[in-house]
RNA sequence: GGAGAGGUGGCCGAGCUGGUCUAAGGCAGCCGCCUGCUAAGCGGUUGUGGGGGUAAAACCUCACCCAGGGUUCGAAUCCCUGCCUCUCCGCCA
């Protein structure tokens, strides 16, 4: 969320910029709205601090026997009055918060402008891709010759675009995500296991709710949502909370399911592993010092490449342009793992700098040694990795001739076996 | 699932028969003073958000005693709803 000052004071520069994203909003009429609002807050003050005083008064008179009836009388229609603009202002109020709710962040200056996906730049490349001597297999399909991985039986006792893991497929998975959440661990993030499901004030913190709530999966009784990344629960851990300069940087790394609607994605990646409605992932999330929280992507970025680097996967990494960002983030660089199936680079990590946008919805703040007042923490977070996406490409990456599949170095202590077959 | 108790400032804790509560007292923190040192003692001070004000401060003011409503001239205090915590019983991995 902006600040409501902020927006009103500089709505030549937000359009600007929400204009880079595909956004048109006339923010004249919020400009205009927030001006009423001041004006009837200091009107509604006079009127309750004259209240207070009265209110001694009366308490004081009552003490001495006096007649205060006509004070009461005088107050009754001071407090409908303030009733009246208290009704107003509340009314106003919710208005400013819902547009807010609803505005995106703003890109960082260093952010390419562009419409979408196809405008975004590529930063830098690693590893080699490997030249294969046979027509490489879709993992999908070496899921069904190894046997570890069942599509049909998935959709029989849930549903489409889910999927049973087995034998060595489910030994993989497992494998993988204590491989990342120890490496993770030993660079200084700490671990975190939360709920998988959070209330909707959580939703709202990090910024899913109130816009996107047709791609969460919703408890009804009692009202919960699973969510849709560890980024929810965790980011939410500070929620509320005012945390001293020496406690910053945070750095938490969290191994969860994730549960995502997919509305709107029908047609796209339908077979496979590459988009389900619950998949494994391992997430990072920072909260920082504003003037470090670019800094701290860099790091969080390179801390998700040397994954890749470590189970030798090639990737690319690439800068999100302003049309492509994600609704809260200021800035994002996506990870992508080369699949040779597809013939093409795919998503599996996506590291974001939120700047101070989820801060100030859930009230995440930290004070300066030695200096007044309170200021709002930056955030961030990044997957490292997707954990699916990350067997695919082990599959697909390392798999031989004869159908069967390579255990990359880094995960044989993990595995206690280098091959699949 | 049943029965009961409770949520107050960084922490503990009083207030809860509505009006010097602009919340007692203690602890902790900070600043002084005092005393060979330390401890003790003495004095002062200490939150958050908003509005106004200022070059910036100072300063003025409103709100905040879990959250949201209600009653009242006036609510930490009375009423309702929700959330959370604790105790006992039952059930359970």
């Amino acid at each position: 969320m902006l600040d409501a000052r902020f927006v009103s004071d500089n709505v030549d520069k937000i359009e600007k910029a929400l204009k880079d994203r595909g956004y048109d909003l006339d923010l004249t009429n919020f400009r205009a709205k927030e001006q009423e609002r001041l004006q009837l807050l200091r009107e509604v003050e006079e009127l309750r601090g004259r209240r207070n005083s009265v209110s001694e008064e009366i308490a004081r008179l009552k003490r001495e026997r006096a007649n205060i009836q006509p004070l009461i009388e005088e107050m009754r229609a001071v407090g409908e009055k303030i009733k009246k603009i208290e009704e107003e202002l509340t009314k106003l109020e919710k208005d400013t918060q819902d547009f807010l709710l609803n505005i995106p962040n703003i890109p960082h200056y260093s952010v390419p402008i562009g419409k979408d996906d196809s405008e975004n730049i590529e930063i830098r490349r690693w590893g080699s891709i490997r030249e294969f001597d046979f027509t490489p297999l879709n993992h999908w399909d070496i899921g069904e010759i190894l046997d570890i991985i069942d599509f049909d039986r998935a959709g029989k006792i849930t549903g489409s675009r889910f999927t049973v893991m087995k034998g060595l497929g489910a030994t993989l998975e497992r494998a993988l995500i204590n491989f990342m959440l120890d490496l993770n661990t030993s660079k200084g993030y700490k671990e975190i296991l939360p709920p998988f499901m959070v209330n909707a004030d959580s939703m709202f913190g990090t910024g899913q709710l109130p816009k996107f709530e047709v791609e969460l999966f919703k408890i009804i009784d009692p009202e919960y949502y699973l969510i849709p990344t560890a980024e929810v629960p965790v980011t939410n851990l500070h929620k509320n909370e005012i945390l001293r300069e020496e406690q910053l940087p945070i750095y938490y790394t969290s191994y969860t399911p994730c549960f995502r609607r997919e509305a709107g994605s029908y047609g796209k990646d339908v077979r496979g592993l590459i988009r389900q409605h619950q998949f494994n992932k391992v997430e990072l999330v920072k909260f920082v010092k504003p003037e470090e929280s670019y800094d701290e992507l860099e790091r969080l970025t390179q801390d998700a490449e040397d994954i890749l680097k470590s189970l030798d996967l090639p990737y690319r990494t690439v800068a999100l342009c302003s049309g492509d960002l994600g609704f809260a983030s200021a800035k994002t660089y996506d990870i992508e793992v080369w699949l040779p199936a597809q013939q093409r680079y795919r998503e599996i990590s996506s590291c974001s700098n939120f700047e101070d946008f989820q801060a100030r919805r859930a009230n995440i703040r930290f004070k300066r040694a030695g200096k007044k007042g309170t200021e709002l923490v930056h955030t961030l977070n990044g997957s490292a990795l997707a954990v699916g996406r990350t067997l695919v490409a082990i599959l697909e990456n390392y798999q031989q001739k004869d159908g069967s599949v390579l255990i990359p170095d880094a995960l044989q202590p993990y595995m206690k076996i280098d091959i699949i077959r």
